[in-house]
DNA sequence: GTGAAAGCGCTAACAG
DNA sequence: CTGTTAGCGCTTTCAC
């Protein structure tokens, strides 16, 4: 590997001529002349700099920690490309680490922490666990002691009992499960008393791929007290049951409606399109690298939560109800 | 950040013999009262090592660079959490960059030289942009300069027409973009001339979510011109078949039978679970990963590649052809 | 304009 | 067993 050294050998120039033509950014001037022929040079030899050297020195990586659950949901891979993009234009370096289960957070961390990063983006909700003195964005829920982006699931769900009831729609019913997705089962809950309605919830075992057996409870319902709207936790869920739905042979949206959440790409090209409530994804990550970034340049600024309110994309999955 | 120096002065001992207790392996011995003392200090303080300092000196990071395009087809997503489960398991770091078009493919590499990554693993084909003198496997592809693992298009298509004519299917479509999947397109032609069926190709746009007018021009033939059975080049692709073919009120597998590649999870899920073959992503890894460690080791041992035929996997999708 | 020198945090070789 | 030392590749300050 070419070194610095090498280049200011065969330039006959010293080390700091060459980091100063290299990176331009320093008070140093070297004669064009020189300069031109450290920079052929450089080219000639495949010159890479030594990242790890650099930040040895200068004490930051340009690199950020990214930490995501693995992207076995769609949103995630969708969120991640979202990222890689907006790391690519502001020049940064991604330290990615996914994990399937606690103990892989805590390692996730960790390696951040090994490898010098110089701020987080993580969607983990427990705070406590990130290292201290590292600037950090949490997305996904709302925090008090790290800046946050956090879904307002309060007035989602006002947004999707409005949309449903103006439909027609009063026997709905959620799905998703009540562990990880709790505070969407409690938020759509209270959004259904406000309106009169009291919304059924049907946990599932996971929330990536919905177990078919809660879908399938609910599909066997008999009529009347089968709901007329479904609400999955996610587009996963909800295109789960559309699936079922459809085996079935019970007709989506004609005698089921669903509306799901996320907006992925799938949900568009779906055996009937889905109506779903979907972030501007790179809007978000430049929000949330903005934020990063002015935390990182001023780390004791008021800590900031953001609420998060997708807008509804309607599709095919919800109709209004008729009379019988 | 605590440093090693931190911690030697508080003991009383010197760098080194931190260094030895911290890491185990060293000539050196510490007697074990000063070893639960540096052990005990360097647990208070919070102690992490620099990964930056550590890798200058030992001229190894123990990082991967794994460069994949973005996981925008699940495919990849879950070829992505399986190389981060080898990588932990294996107690390495990965150095993730995702692409999405030609130019960020030279960026991921830059990236990784700049890092000093110990390996790479990359699906992009063109083994001429690898930086020289890193070790690669490159998946996808068979290649002769690199270590490949590479899909075996000629015998998993013999096996797809085997299958299908067993079935009794003789008028056979491929869904497959021409460009990106050429390969696939002239192998299946070739494994269909061998059986005497000519097989019609549909080209698409996009192979990620295909067009769904490609599906349409394929279901809008008429009756006697319709292909009995599509074979997808992926499955995605056949999904969206699926899909389109349904909204139609076209039956699948009863009037068209399909067939994917990938066996993704959504596969399983699907309105009509999606015959298609897929590879054991754990086992494939693994190879992967055995490969790498075995050319770091070794760097000029003769270049290998593998063929990879992932099984079939039989589901809803396709049924035998009933005579008219 | 240019070059010498210090030092980032760590490892490894070697002398006590 | 322990401590000292050199140096990985780079940036930056400061004297020339």
């Amino acid at each position: 590997m070419t070194t610095m050294q090498d280049i200011a050998g065969k330039a006959n120039v010293s080390r700091a001529a060459v980091s100063a033509v290299l990176n331009g950014n320093s008070q140093i001037r070297v004669s064009s002349k020189k300069r031109e022929e450290i920079l052929a040079i450089a080219r000639q030899m495949n010159y890479r700099p030594n990242l790890l050297a650099r930040s040895l020195v200068s004490r930051n990586t340009r690199t950020i920690g990214i930490y995501l659950c693995a992207p076995t949901d769609m949103f995630y891979a969708e969120m991640l490309t979202a990222f890689q993009r907006e790391l690519k234009a502001r020049n940064y370096a991604g330290h990615f680490v996914f994990w399937e289960n606690l103990a892989d957070v805590q390692y996730a961390y960790d390696m951040g922490r090994g490898q010098r990063v110089d701020g987080i983006i993580t969607c983990h909700g427990d705070a406590s666990m990130l290292p201290a003195g590292v600037p950090a964005v949490i997305f996904g829920t709302k925090q008090s002691e790290v800046d946050s982006f956090f879904f307002d699931w309060d007035e989602i769900y006002r947004r999707y009992m409005e949309y449903l009831t103006s439909l027609g729609h009063r026997k709905i019913a959620f799905l998703g499960d009540e562990k990880t997705r709790g505070y969407q089962a409690v938020a759509i809950k209270k959004a259904g008393e406000k309106s009169g309605i009291s919304v059924m919830t049907v946990p599932c075992k996971s929330i990536r791929r919905m177990s078919l057996p809660a879908a399938n409870e609910l599909l066997s319902l008999p009529l009347s007290e089968r709901p007329t709207a479904v609400v999955g936790c996610n587009d996963v869920a909800a295109l789960t049951f559309i699936n079922a739905a459809l085996s079935r042979h019970i007709r989506v949206p004609e005698d089921i409606s669903v509306i799901g959440f996320d907006n992925i790409e799938e949900s568009l090209y779906s055996a009937v399109p889905l109506t779903t409530a979907g972030l501007d994804l790179k809007k978000v990550s430049e929000d949330l690298f903005d934020r990063l970034f002015a935390r990182m340049a001023q780390p004791d600024m008021p800590v900031t939560a953001t609420a998060m309110v997708p807008e509804l994309v309607e599709r095919a999955s919800c109709m209004p109800l008729y009379d019988d």
